[in-house]
DNA sequence: GCGGATCAC
DNA sequence: TATGGTGATCCGC
C-alpha cells in the first residue's frame, strides 16, 4: 500500500524539564548526549525523522525522498485536516501591519484560524476555565471581528461544555497547567545558573556556532493547495462556491470553504456542531480517489522542477528549485513558481499558494502569508531572514504545537525573538533535544535537506463506534482489526515482532498495551491471542483509570504492529545470525561439540541433511560468506548455494539432536541470537498450571505452532522462533 | 522495552 | 446520537 511521506530533516521538538536531581552547576549545553532529565514536559513528536542535520552545509540538497504511506492515509478515510489554515497570526504584534494587509477578503493566514490541532485560544483569558487554551475554536479570518469570534467561541463552548470529550479536554488541560506551574519553579531555581557568566557564554557561542551553519544558497519551496478538498467539490459542483460547505462527515469535518469558515465552521470540528453555527451548511462525503487524482496531476506538474520533489499529503508539497534556477540561468525564483501555480489552476482549476525561502522549515511559513492563491518569497538575505524570524511567532514553526506554544507562552515566551533571548534559561529547563530544535528554529536555520526515505516503522488500524462495554462486539472488532493487519503484512511481505492493543473509553481516556513477540510473524493466529491478551490488559488498565466501579464502555479499539521487517531480510539476516566462521570458537559451538556424532550418523536420512553433506568436505578457507558453518554442529558447512530452507532444517535437525542427547533444555547449543523474551511477567489468563519450558520429550520437530505458543514468555527460544513460517 | 503524550496531515 | 485515523518521535520510567 503506500507511502504517506514527510518532509524529513527538520528536528521534533520535544520538552521536558530538567529534574532538580540532575542539575548540575557546570551546565554545558553543549554535551552530546543530553544527561537523562526527569519529570518532565511530555515529549512532543513529530514528523520529522531523523535530522541530518547541517552535515551537508553548501553541497547540493539531498535529493527528496518518497514518502512512505500515503494511500494507507486515504484508505483510512480521513487522510489530514491541515489545509490552509492560518494559526493565531505569524508574527507579533509589532509585525500586525503584514497581518492587515492580507486580511480579510483574502482570507489571510496571517489572520489566524484554528485547526484541529489548534482550536486552542492562545490565551488562557479567553477560555473558561483552566481549560481555556484547549478549547475553543478560535477563527480570525474571514472577516470576522473580535466580537464575532468571541461570539462563536462562547457558543462553541456552550455546545461542547458537559460532553465527554470536553471533560476528557479539561483534565488533560488542567494536567498541563501543573506541569507548566513546575517548570516554573524549576525556572526560579535556575536563573542564576542561568545568569553566570559561563553558561551565559556558552549559549552565546552555541549561537555563533549555529549561526556560522546558516545556509542562503538553497531555494526552497513550499507549495501548499488551498482547502484542498472543499475547492475540489466546489469545482466539481460550483453552486457550492457560494454556500457555505464543509467536507467530511457529521462526525468530523475535513476541511471548510470560506464562506463556511464565516460562522466559525473550521477543519477538525465535529460535522454535528458545525451545524448548529451555521444551519445552512452543507457537508459533503470525502471523495478520496478524485483528491489522489488531481494531486497526481499537481504533482507531475512540479516534477518538471525538482524530479526529487517531496509531498506532505495530499496538498504539500516541498522542492529545491535551486538546481533548476542554475541549469536554466535564473536569479529570481518567483516567475517560476508563479508558472507552476499557473500550470496547476490551468489543469486543475485548483488555486495554490506557495512560500519561497532558503530553507523547508521558512518556505513552509511563507506559504501561509499569502494564502490563498499567493505566494511569498522570503529573499536569501541574512538580514531580511533574521528580521523575519525574530518576528516570527514560534507558533508557526512546524513542530511547535498547540502545548508547546502555551508552555512557552508560560515562560515568557512568544516570537522566535523571545526565544532566543531567553536561551540561556530555556536550555536549563528544556530538554536538550527540544531545546536543540526550538534554538534552531528560532534563529531560521531550519533545514535545507532531506533526508533519504526511512523505512514505515509501524502499521495501525483503529476504529471508533459506539460506546459499549459488550465484550464480544469489542472480541469480534479486534478480529477485524488483526485481520487487517495481516493483510497489509502479507501483501507487503513484512513481518512483525511487536503487538500494540490502544483502547479509549466512553469517558476519551486512552490507554494502550503492547508486547514484543518471540518471533516475526505476519499470522493471525500469533496475533490475535496476544491481542486478546492485551485488550484485557488495557481495558483493565483503563477502567481502574475511570473508577473502576464497573468496567468502562470502550469506543474506539486499535491494533498497530511494529518492529517490522522485510521477509527477504529477515531470511537472510536470520540466518545469516546462525552461520560461524569455521574455525571460530564460540562456547555455544563448544557446548555444541558433544552432539557432533549424533549429528552425524544422522547425516544421511534426511534430505536437507544430503544437500548439507554434499558439500561438507569443501574447502574451508574461501570467504565465510560463501562457506559457512553450522552453528549447533560446527561440522556441516553451508554451500553459497544451499537453500535457506535447507539450512533452516539441517539446523533444526541438530538442535533436536543436541537437545535428545542432552536431554535438558539448558543445555542444548543455543543460537547465539539475542531474543529479547517479554520482560513483563504478565498474569496468564486463566490457564492452566505454568507449563514447563519445555517438554523433556517430543524430540522429533523441536518447534511446532502448538509449542511455540505455549513456551510463551520462556527466555529460551528455538530456532523456529526466529522464523516466521515460511506460508508460501 | 513500554506507555503516555505531542505533532503533522 | 454525536469530537477521526495513521505514523512518528520523545521522554520518563
Amino acid at each position: 500500500m503506500a507511502n504517506h511521506c514527510r518532509p524529513q530533516g527538520q528536528k521534533p521538538p520535544a520538552l521536558r524539564r530538567s529534574s532538580m536531581s540532575d542539575r548540575r552547576t557546570s551546565i554545558s549545553i553543549d554535551e552530546r548526549p543530553s544527561p537523562p532529565r526527569r519529570d518532565g514536559i511530555a515529549a512532543g513528536g513529530r514528523n520529522p525523522q531523523r535530522a541530518n542535520g547541517m552535515e551537508s552545509v553548501g553541497a547540493a540538497p539531498d535529493p527528496p525522498t518518497e514518502w512512505n504511506h500515503e494511500e494507507l492515509h486515504v484508505e483510512g478515510e480521513l487522510a489530514g485536516f491541515g489545509d490552509d489554515e492560518g494559526l493565531q497570526g505569524v508574527f507579533s504584534q509589532d509585525f500586525a501591519w503584514l497581518s492587515q494587509e492580507h486580511d480579510g477578503d483574502q482570507d489571510g493566514a496571517l489572520a489566524s484560524t484554528s485547526t484541529h490541532d489548534d482550536r486552542a485560544e492562545t490565551s488562557a483569558t479567553e477560555g473558561d476555565g483552566a481549560t481555556g487554551y484547549r478549547f475553543s475554536y478560535s477563527a480570525h479570518k474571514a472577516g470576522m471581528n473580535q466580537v464575532d469570534r468571541a461570539k462563536i467561541n462562547a457558543r462553541i463552548a456552550e455546545l461542547s461544555k458537559g460532553s465527554a470529550y470536553y471533560e476528557n479536554e479539561e483534565r488533560k488541560s488542567e494536567a498541563n497547567r501543573q506541569r507548566e506551574l513546575r517548570l516554573l519553579d524549576q525556572v526560579r531555581e535556575m536563573r542564576p545558573i542561568a545568569q553566570s557568566e559561563p553558561h551565559r557564554a556558552k549559549i552565546a557561542r552555541r549561537i555563533a556556532e549555529l549561526e556560522a551553519t546558516r545556509d542562503l544558497t538553497q531555494t526552497i519551496v513550499h507549495l501548499d493547495m488551498d482547502a484542498f478538498y472543499a475547492s475540489v467539490e466546489e469545482r466539481d459542483l460550483p453552486e457550492l462556491k457560494t454556500k457555505p460547505m464543509a467536507v467530511g462527515s457529521t462526525m468530523m469535518l475535513c476541511t471548510a470553504n470560506y464562506e463556511a469558515r464565516k460562522y466559525g465552521v473550521r477543519a477538525a470540528m465535529p460535522g454535528y456542531i458545525a451545524q448548529q453555527l451555521c444551519p445552512e451548511l452543507v457537508i459533503i462525503p470525502l471523495h478520496f480517489d478524485k483528491y489522489r487524482a488531481i494531486s497526481e496531476q499537481v504533482r507531475a506538474i512540479l516534477r518538471d522542477y525538482d524530479q526529487d520533489m517531496r509531498t506532505a499529503g495530499l496538498d504539500e508539497c516541498y522542492l529545491n528549485l535551486t538546481a533548476y534556477m542554475q541549469s536554466h540561468d535564473l536569479s529570481d525564483p518567483q516567475p517560476i513558481v508563479q508558472e507552476m501555480r499557473d500550470r496547476i489552476v490551468e489543469k486543475t482549476q485548483l488555486t495554490a499558494s506557495a512560500g519561497i525561502a532558503p530553507n523547508a522549515m521558512l518556505a513552509k511559513v511563507c506559504s501561509d502569508l499569502n494564502k490563498p492563491n499567493g505566494q511569498y518569497y522570503l529573499a536569501p538575505e541574512h538580514e531580511t531572514v533574521v528580521n523575519f524570524t525574530n518576528k516570527l511567532l514560534m507558533r508557526r514553526i512546524s513542530g511547535v504545537g498547540r502545548v508547546t506554544e502555551h508552555l512557552l507562552k508560560t515562560l515568557g515566551v512568544e516570537t522566535c525573538a523571545d526565544f532566543v533571548r531567553e536561551a540561556a534559561i530555556l536550555s536549563l529547563v528544556l530538554s536538550e533535544k527540544a531545546f536543540g530544535f526550538l534554538l534552531q528554529s528560532a534563529l531560521g536555520l531550519g533545514n535545507s535537506f532531506w533526508s533519504n526515505t526511512s523505512p514505515q516503522k509501524s502499521i495501525s488500524t483503529e476504529r471508533t463506534f459506539r460506546a459499549t462495554r459488550d465484550a464480544a462486539a469489542w472480541d469480534s472488532t479486534l478480529s477485524s482489526l488483526v485481520a487487517e493487519l495481516h493483510t497489509e503484512l502479507e501483501s507487503s511481505s513484512r513481518l512483525t515482532r511487536h503487538l500494540t492493543v490502544k483502547v479509549k473509553s466512553a469517558s476519551f481516556r486512552v490507554r494502550q498495551a503492547g508486547r514484543t513477540l518471540h518471533k516475526y510473524t505476519t499470522q493471525t493466529t500469533d496475533l490475535l491471542p496476544v491481542a486478546r491478551t492485551l485488550l484485557a490488559e488495557a481495558v483493565a488498565a483503563v477502567t481502574a483509570q475511570d473508577g473502576g466501579a464497573e468496567i468502562s464502555m470502550l469506543r474506539l479499539l486499535g491494533v498497530r504492529v511494529s518492529d517490522l521487517i522485510d521477509r527477504g531480510v529477515l531470511e537472510k539476516r536470520g540466518i545469516a545470525r546462525f552461520l560461524i566462521r569455521p574455525g571460530a570458537e564460540t562456547g555455544t559451538a563448544r557446548a555444541a561439540a558433544a552432539t557432533v556424532e549424533s549429528v552425524k550418523s544422522a547425516a544421511g536420512s534426511d534430505r536437507a541433511m544430503a544437500e548439507a553433506s554434499s558439500s561438507a568436505d569443501a574447502p574451508r578457507d574461501r570467504d565465510p560468506v560463501d562457506e559457512a558453518v553450522c552453528p549447533v554442529c560446527h561440522v556441516v558447512s553451508f554451500p553459497a548455494s544451499m537453500t535457506e530452507t535447507a539450512m533452516v532444517r539441517h539446523i533444526d535437525e541438530c538442535l533436536n539432536l543436541a537437545a535428545l542427547r542432552t536431554r535438558g533444555a539448558s543445555t542444548v547449543a543455543e543460537p547465539e541470537v539475542a531474543v529479547v523474551a517479554s520482560p513483563r511477567k504478565r498474569a496468564a489468563p486463566a490457564s492452566g498450571p505454568p507449563s514447563p519450558a519445555r517438554p523433556s520429550k517430543k524430540p522429533a520437530r523441536l518447534s511446532t505452532r502448538s509449542d511455540k505458543r505455549k513456551g510463551g514468555s520462556s527466555g529460551s527460544r528455538k530456532l523456529d522462533d526466529f522464523f516466521a513460517p515460511a506460508d508460501a
